[in-house]
DNA sequence: GTGAAAGCGCTAACAG
DNA sequence: CTGTTAGCGCTTTCAC
């Protein structure tokens, strides 16, 4: 690879000109002649500026690393485009991680800061232990924006509105005459949640429908906990009309399970989800979802990463525009009078 | 950051003996009480070695680019962890890119490897048009496997047994009665694609039954291009009984399609499809499905960038042990007699 | 056994 | 306008 040195020597100039130029610095205050030369013999021998070298020259990076607990779940595509286009306006570059790395030695997120191959992180902690030592990262007050998750005392973190995500979903089964509609909910202890709960039951107290704690079933954002969530609900004494199943992976169980047991939707069992994504309208039927805004999500979340690298500035934030949006489809139907 | 220095400092040494000890250099004759001192100074500060200064150095960064044309599909799962598992038993780390990314300027394969970013790629690349620039690349002779994807000339690849995987999915619908079987396959031009359409005219061939052209589609490996699909097979003139799919996507949308329609699977038609993923497991009926190896893919693929990287070694491999599985669900039934 | 020193490619302050 | 120079953190040769 060719280095400034090359392209210095070839264009008959120093290497600080050459580094001026390359990186159009404001002070570059060079004679357009040998500008010309400069750029053609870069051109000419394909230079790029090495990474390491710069990086250890300026002690930044310029990329922003993003870590989720699964990356090929279909919900987080649109969540990668948005980093991407945030990173790409301000000259940043995304690094991909997973964090359900938890075997030892996986400290995927301490490393990545630790060893400065990303100037900050976008990180998504899931719903099971949170990974350790990531307390002390938080504390030391690293340029981290948690997505979709919380952690005591940290401040930076961007979430889904999954409060006006939930109600939407469940005011929807409401209008369509359902009274007795249960959550398919994630783990208890989840963020997420915590608070698609909260709309639930909003959207149930809105309409005058006592909540009731034994139609909440709380076991995880997974195909095979949908399709165990389809069968509590078929163990019930009386069955619910609707569900609203808090993750489209948990849906697309439930809608097989549901199948298997010879229960009908829309027709013995209304569902609507919260998510979208590609699998959602290839089930049958089409589940009816709440499209969240992970476009957005990923796009916010790296711009705050990046404000706190630049600025020190850190908030929390809550994506509500554009909000969540329900797409119907044809898994729910009216309650049958 | 704690650097070398810092830690040199604490412990009262000069830098060159901390590195040696802390990389565990084969020259590293230090003396039990100094090492003992060095590493504790260095947990001390909690060193972690720069990784800036590191490449700069050593001109490497033990890092393996991995690019595929869509991170989110659920089929790279299994690749990926194949490739991190590989790398980490190698001392590599993985570092993951899209290549769907035609924008101008998003040659990402490029600019990894000429920035020095990484010291080698695996690629897959889509079965679009080849990303531009790629040939040049390849010509460069840069330590680059292929996965499932094949440019003119350039060796160094991994790929799964597509031929034998078409093949099995295509005999299971014969051995279950079967003699009218579509191929509903990938982009003509699609190296898998051609690979699997000989799998499935030779189990056609060695039952003795005629190869038809007609029975070929060649439509893509999506969802919406399965249920393209599914409608071609409404228009015929004679309706199959069964259908391969190249690809688990296409015949989930496929099979979403086929009940939009009113056709009954297996009832009306047997469809078994190539690749495995969680999904498959989750339609209505569950799908037969041959799994592929993509975990082997990913091991095998990474092993031959390393080696290229470090004994100039490079080779066309083709995934054969494990061999591609049947797994039999429900959506293939006998042929009615 | 241990330390001093050079240099990887780059940027930026300073000199001319 | 352009060149010289120091130094980022690290590895490694060589000298002691």
């Amino acid at each position: 690879m060719a280095t400034l040195g090359d392209v210095a020597a070839r264009a008959g100039v120093s290497i600080s000109a050459v580094s001026r130029v390359l990186s159009n610095h404001p002070s570059a205050r060079v004679s357009e002649a040998t500008r010309v030369r400069i750029v053609d013999a870069a051109r000419d021998l394909q230079y790029r500026p090495n990474f390491a070298g710069r990086a250890l020259k300026s002690a930044r990076t310029q990329v922003i690393g993003l870590v989720v607990p699964d990356l090929t779940n279909a919900l987080f595509t649109e969540l990668m485009h948005g980093a991407e286009d945030e990173a790409r306006a301000c000259d940043y570059t995304v690094l991909l991680g997973r964090s359900d790395d938890v075997r030892p030695g996986g400290e995927v997120i301490e490393r990545l800061i630790g060893e400065g191959r990303v100037d900050g992180m976008v990180v998504q902690v899931g719903d099971g232990v949170p990974p350790a030592g990531l307390g002390d990262l938080l504390a030391s007050n690293a340029p981290i924006v948690l997505i979709n998750s919380a952690y005591p005392g940290h401040v930076g973190s961007v979430a889904l509105d999954d409060e006006t995500g939930a109600r939407l979903a469940t005011q929807h089964l409401v209008d369509l005459g359902h009274r007795d509609i249960v959550l398919a909910n994630g783990l208890p202890r989840s963020f997420t949640a915590k608070r698609r709960r909260v709309g639930y039951q909003r959207a149930l107290t809105d309409a005058g429908i006592a909540v009731d704690r034994t139609r909440e079933l709380r076991l995880g954002y997974t195909a095979a906990n949908g399709r165990a969530a389809l069968r509590r609900l078929l163990a019930l004494e009386v069955r619910p009309s609707a569900v609203v199943v808090a993750n489209v992976n948990a849906a697309v169980g439930l809608l097989a399970e549901a199948r298997a047991h010879g229960i009908r939707v829309p027709d013995d069992l209304s569902v609507v989800c919260v998510h979208d994504s590609w699998t959602a309208e290839n089930t049958w039927p089409p589940l009816t979802a709440v499209k969240m805004q992970f476009y957005a999500m990923g796009r916010t979340a790296v711009r705050g990463v990046i404000a706190r690298i630049e600025t020190g500035a850190m908030v929390d934030e809550v994506i509500t525009d554009p909000a969540p949006e329900l797409i119907v489809r044809e898994s729910t139907a009216p309650y049958p009078s």
